[in-house]
RNA sequence: GGUGUGGUAGUUCAGCUGGUUAGAAUACAUGCCUGUCACGCAUGGGGUCGCGGGUUCGAGUCCCGUCCAUACCGCCA
């Protein structure tokens, strides 16, 4: 070993003894006739002293030590004459004797402090300094113990961790397949896994009744804060269970890791339909961090002669609890914020609720004071409260536009601190969805998902209705997981393919292997997959997942720090039978 | 594919209504400094104002195009 302690153990208990630490220079302070360097590692930071007195040239090779070179050193632990409450090391120093320079450093880009001067771009060029920051570091490691806590509690529980492959079939359902060339099979092509989920079945039929796999997953879409190309799944698949198993088993497994990983006791969670989830909040994975629900005001407003609610086919509103006092200039900026267009309202309908009672609105002209009234206790609203009204021609729209502000108005009342956890299921999705371009329904979770029983005899009458055995866990907002019961019925299977429009054939060639599994004696089944980046992100309190994953890529898919992606040369494409269009 | 914001020193940014030699902080270098820990003080070097075109006597600033970054919408079974 290079090295008897690391930069972060060393306390008042080890003065006199004689250590040796290496590390990098975070720090070089010249003070004329000393000199105090810290040496930073993964586990802190410890502070070296030189002397001019008791070692001159010690001292001045310590002088000429730039930020970040690679330092061996001996000395011994002495106690500091001044302290540093700061840091866990700050009560001692070393006296060093012998300095070793493993390694010279050019000079960072950016300062390696948790207060960096760099921007995103040129950390993630350097991403490998970055990562020697303590912040982003302390990332990976709760990143490592979320991801050994998951272990221990489904190895508890009596999960087999399984790899499954990851170059397989392409089955462009949903998400857009990341596709990989194949030389061996000239003009065919591998893809890369969007979820193991076929796998994961296909293990149910071979018997594997508790399976999880931390697993690298791709799709090829568009990236966001809380999206990346690959990105990493807790999956996990049970046989000879309910919904309710499933539900039991990863609300347990989420408590777990609050309790180890935060010391937080969860209560049970709520569950909420999907439809009821549209209805209160607008949104399928709705932050109930805060209440501010939604409440329909068709019959309260509709009819008194202004045409916006009179023609609406849905008029809702939200009570931002103390909020009366918000000017004129505020409920601007909250209109204006409504009517850009990712969100694309054509207008904000505000009624305060003045201290007296009185509620005084924007459109006075066509409420009487007596309808406000009845707006006042429809909305369930005390004085002071601010009333913001949405109205419009599609309800699913309006929702929409008022579940963004809803979120906006807890943030600026700020009722969505990152120490809260509000953790919730969704449950009875649609099984299916609609799309107006294609004209043809589409799988809202995946094509494996199963229909309620009760609902399988609208599969025929009326698709849209037919509700899942599908559900999401939500925390704060953040879709964390969901997961459903998956057909076990190779007929039923067979149907479910048939409404989502493929040919038999189609429906072979894709999925043939799935179906011929059923034959064979295929288990109720179903599991779960956690975003574990997200999850991760959340306990951080992160706003972009990039932060715990230690080589993101950019919001062009770009690797910036290797240059990925790249072109490949002729000889490549040769063997690969490929051409490029230029 | 779309909308918004941004691109100026190694880095993070300021730079108004177009007008002298483009600034600050930090980083870096040199010197001074024996208890610093965001050390301090002094001095210094450092610029293709993303790129291309246009308007103008004159463009970092205005216009057009383009590239890059970023947040969001579409998309994400």
């Amino acid at each position: 070993m290079l090295r008897t302690h690391t930069n972060g153990e060393l306390r008042l208990a080890d003065v006199g003894k004689l250590v040796t630490l290496t590390g990098w220079v975070q720090k070089n302070r010249k003070m004329g006739g000393m000199t105090f360097i810290d040496l930073r590692d993964r586990y802190g930071v410890t502070q070296l002293v030189f002397n001019q007195e008791i070692n001159p040239e010690l001292c001045e090779k310590a002088n000429r030590l730039g930020r970040e070179f690679v330092l061996q050193i001996t000395g011994k632990v002495a106690e500091r004459s001044n302290k540093n409450r700061n840091i866990s090391t700050g009560e001692i120093e070393i006296i060093v004797s012998v300095l070793k320079v493993l390694n010279e450093a050019q000079t960072p880009p950016f300062t390696i402090e948790d207060e960096t001067d760099g921007g995103d771009d040129i950390r993630m060029q350097y991403r490998y300094l970055d990562l020697r920051r303590n912040c982003v570091r302390k990332n990976l490691e709760l990143r490592h113990k979320m991801a050994f806590e998951t272990r221990r509690y489904l190895d508890q529980q009596g999960f087999l961790e399984v790899e499954t492959p990851v170059l397989i079939k392409s089955t462009p359902e949903g998400a857009r397949d990341f596709v990989v060339p194949s030389r061996m099979n000239q003009g065919q092509f591998y893809a890369l896994p969007q979820s193991p989920q076929t796998f994961k079945q296909l293990l149910m039929v071979s018997g594997f009744d508790r399976y999880f796999q931390i697993v690298k997953c791709f799709r090829d879409e568009d990236l966001r804060a809380d999206r990346q190309p690959e990105f990493t799944q807790i999956d996990c698949e049970m046989s000879f269970i309910e919904q309710e198993d499933i539900l039991q088993m990863f609300e347990g497994m989420s408590k777990h890791l609050f309790k180890a990983i935060k010391g937080v006791e969860l209560s049970d969670f709520p569950r909420i339909t999907f439809a009821d989830a549209m209805k209160f909040y607008g949104n399928d994975k709705p932050d109930t961090r805060f209440e501010m629900k939604f409440v329909e005001l068709m019959d309260t407003l509709k009819g008194y002669g202004f045409s916006v609610f009179d023609e609406a086919e849905y008029i809702g509103g939200i009570c931002a609890k103390g909020a009366a006092a918000y000017t004129r200039k505020q409920i601007d900026a909250l209109t204006d914020f409504i009517k850009r267009p990712q969100i694309g309202a054509k207008g904000l309908v505000y009624a305060r609720v003045e201290a007296d009672g009185n509620v005084k609105s924007s459109v006075d002209k066509f409420y009487s004071q007596e309808i406000l009234q009845k707006l006042k206790e429809k909305m369930n609203a005390e004085n002071g409260d601010l009333i913001l009204i949405i109205s419009g021609e599609k309800t699913s729209k309006a929702q929409k536009q008022l579940s963004e502000l809803r979120l906006e108005m807890g943030n600026q009342l700020g009722l969505r601190s990152k120490n809260v956890f509000s953790c919730l299921w969704v449950v009875d999705f649609p099984l299916l969805e609609w799309d107006d371009e294609t004209q043809r329904f589409y799988a809202m979770h995946h094509p494996f998902t199963s229909p309620k029983p009760e609902d399988i005899a609208l599969l025929d009458t009326n698709p849209a209705a037919v509700r899942a055995n599908a559900y999401d866990m939500v925390i704060n907002g953040v879709e964390v997981g969901g997961g459903s019961i998956r057909i076990h019925n190779s007929g039923l299977q067979k149907k479910m393919f048939e409404i989502l429009g493929f040919t038999p054939e189609d429906a072979e060639y894709k999925f043939g292997f799935l179906m011929n599994a059923f034959k064979y004696g295929a288990p109720p089944h179903g599991g779960l997959a956690y975003g574990l980046d997200r999850l991760v992100s959340l306990f951080a309190g992160l706003d972009s997942i990039r932060d715990c994953i230690a080589f993101p890529k950019n919001n062009q898919g770009r690797d910036v720090m290797i240059d990925a992606p790249s072109l490949i040369d002729n000889v490549q494409l040769e063997e690969l039978a490929l051409s490029v269009k230029k």
